[in-house]
This record gives C-alpha cells, structure tokens and sequence, in this order.
DNA sequence: TGCGCTATCTTAGCGTTGTTCAAATAAGAA
DNA sequence: TTCTTATTTGAACAACGCTAAGATAGCGCA
C-alpha cells in the first residue's frame, strides 16, 4: 500500500520527472546562473541520479532544447502583452521590439539558453519562426498593419528579419558596460533601447 | 654550444609558446569547430604538455581572449579595406555592414569565440569600442561623412549602437536554415544580407 | 669555468563533467 | 501470484579545467 498520499502523490518513482526536471533548470538558471547549468547540478537539484536525465532526454542538448521551448513560450506572452496594450499599428511595432529586447534583459541567462540551441543547430524552433500563430509572423503582420506592401513578399520577409536581428543584437548587446553612461543620461535602460530601435528603419517608421 | 639553427631556432623550451598556442587554437578552430575546442586539445595541437600553457594564461578565458583579440584584428582589416574600396559616405556605410556581417559568415567559430568573450564579462575589448581607431569610431566618422549630425552626440551614439547591433543580430542569425530559400530567391547570400541591412535605417540612408 | 636563480615545461593527480551499462526497483497486466 | 515493461540507481569511463611538486634549460655572476 502507498504511505498515504505523499506531499506531490506520486504515482511512479518521481511522478514526472521531465517536468520536474525542466523546473530545476530554469530553477537553478535564476539561481546560479547559465555557466552552473550542467546535467548534473540539474539532476541534483531535482533530487535524483546523474543517469535519470537520459531516460527522459537523450543529451543534454535536449534538456536545454525543453528548457528554451520554456523560454520562447514565457516570451511569447510577453509579445501578447505588447501588441494587446496598443493599439496604433505604429505603437505596436515599436513595442514589440521592446517588449523584446526587456525580456531578454531581464531575463539574460534563459535568453541565452534560447539563442545558443538555435545556434548550434543554425535552426529556430519551428514554432517561433514557422508557425502561423508563431512570433515571427506576429512581427510581419504587425508590420503590414503599419502600412507596409503585402503584396511585396520578399521585402516584407527582409524587414521582418531586420526587425528580429537588431532586436537580437541589442538584447545581447545592452549589458556591455560601455553602454552605461549612455543608459544614464538617457534616464535608464528602457530609454536606451528605445532610443537604438529609433535607429532602425522598420521599428522607427512601420516600413 | 647551441645545436647549430635548429629549424625555429628555439632559444628557449619551445620559443614563443604563447604565440604558438594562439596559433595552434586558430588552427584547431577552423579544423573543429568552436566545441572542439578545449585547453588540452590546443596543448596538444601545439606539441606540449596540458599544464603547459597555464604559465602563459591564467586561465582557458585568458586563452580564448588572446584568440578573440586575433580575430578583432582581421575584422579590422576587413573594415579597412571595406573604407578604402568606396569614396561615397552611404556607400561606406553599407559596405561596412556587409564586411562585417561577411566577415562573420565566413569564419563563423571565430566569431562566436569573439563575441562569447565579451558577452561573459559583459565588455568590449578596449580597443574595439573606445580607441580613437576603434571600429566603433570607425563606423562612426562614416556615419558623419554620410550625413549624420555631429553636435547630437546622443543620436549619433544611438545610430552608431542600432548599425552595430543590426550587424551582429545578423552575424549570428545569417547561418539559420529557414533562412535558405530566401538566399536563393535573392541569388546568394551576399544579397541576402544586403536586403536585410536595407531595413535599417542608419545602413539605409546614412542617418 | 662553475654556481645559483628563475622561467619554463612535465608528470601526476584532484574534482567535475557528459555519457553508458548492468543491475535494482516499481507499476500494470495476465 | 508472475511476467513485462518503464523507470531509477550505482559504478564506471574518458575528457575536461586546474593545481602542485619536481625536472630542465637558459641566464647572470663569481
């Protein structure tokens, strides 16, 4: 008989490890940062044997892969919050991005689990960049409402990939020190960010 | 008495060790790849115990760094001859964006190493953001021959930052294979390239 | 010349990592 | 119950970054 329903009832040895394991990665990505990240530390901080992870994962490349599929949904609602808190098509390409560029600053260590798994395999999660609801097409759509041609395929597809890059590069970019006295004459860091998405043709006019 | 020349001429252990793991490193870097590339391995690519190059670099970081600062130079060179090949401003401009997005695609594992360096200590190397012959200033004069106005420091910062950030978002995105059929359609990835920097503003149009 | 000093390099070893494999364990089906 | 299967463990391997102690080679100085 089972001791009587334990704190999480679980029904197998751990109940769902994959999860769980998930959960103590982001765990210790906000603890001890992105560099503490290994196999092990996640397998001890969920309480369990270095060799249980590869039952539920085949590498560890594939654990991190579940932890930026975490990261790219967390994003996403952010990207919700931006495009429903505005209204003119302007306003909200703009937001976009720097709903964007926040998320990556705040946070650094989950952002760059995100980027460094497309990295390795030169590949995007297909929800990100394939989908129809994906947020890739959010920026295109976004961009077409703020007046851009659609029937111009090809320069939509550039101007939306312009957009994804500067908001990429400055998100890895803004923590440089030298930016500093820059983010402080401006008032703070979001000022900042604004200021260097102006400079981009598609955030600063819609085309 | 030395034994007459040998082929080096080592008047030490091994002559200049340091220049020759750098060396080794690049080497193992462009044969490997990026995660090949480990303290050990380079000491042994360059002939030499794995403790060895611990009295020429404090740590791997120090190491890398010493690559990254490799790289940093042949980038410049690559600037240097993108300046001098164009006389007209907006036409500097943009092909100092497409050196340095070309420059990255090309030697892609270098380029991560020189970026992955900054991004852990969260700065620049000296010489490429605050020297007076700096890249960063590089870009900047161009941008004022082309149009920008010198007395707005701040806008001038902001747009050389946006030409940066464009670049290096692109850098790293540039490889991804959803990115393929579109390099096609445009005839290469050069133009591929040449589309996307279009959508930003200060390539665009100088300003 | 010979002696010591110091920088350089090696050998050996520690703790950690990613990964594999055989054995142990538990859940569900018969 | 017993059999089967999914799950977890424990032990081990190779490779890694790094350290400490000893060997070696070049240099200055008597």
């Amino acid at each position: 008989m089972r001791e009587s329903e334990a704190p999480e009832s679980r029904p197998y040895h751990h109940g769902d490890l994959r999860r769980a394991l998930v959960e103590a990665a982001c765990r210790l990505l906000e603890k001890e940062g992105a560099q503490a990240l290994s196999l092990r530390a996640v397998a001890r901080e969920a309480g369990v044997s270095p060799a249980a992870p590869y039952h539920h994962f085949k590498d560890k490349s594939e654990l991190l892969d579940a932890v930026a599929h975490e990261g790219w949904e967390k994003l996403d609602l952010a990207f919700q919050a931006a495009r429903d808190a505005h209204t003119s098509p302007p306003d909200r390409v703009r937001e976009l991005g720097v709903a964007y560029v926040c998320f990556a600053s705040q946070h650094p260590d989950l952002y760059r689990v995100m980027y460094d798994c497309s990295r390795d395999k030169a590949d995007m999660p297909a929800h990100v960049l394939e989908n129809e609801e994906s947020a890739y097409r959010r920026v295109r759509e976004v961009l077409i409402s703020a007046g851009a041609d659609p029937s111009d395929e090809i320069g939509l597809e550039l101007a939306t990939i312009a957009c994804w890059c500067a908001a990429h590069g400055l998100a890895e970019m803004t923590s440089f020190k030298q930016f500093e006295p820059l983010k402080e004459a401006l008032g703070g860091e979001e000022a900042f960010l604004r200021g260097v998405l102006a400079h981009v043709g598609v955030f600063a006019k819609g085309l």
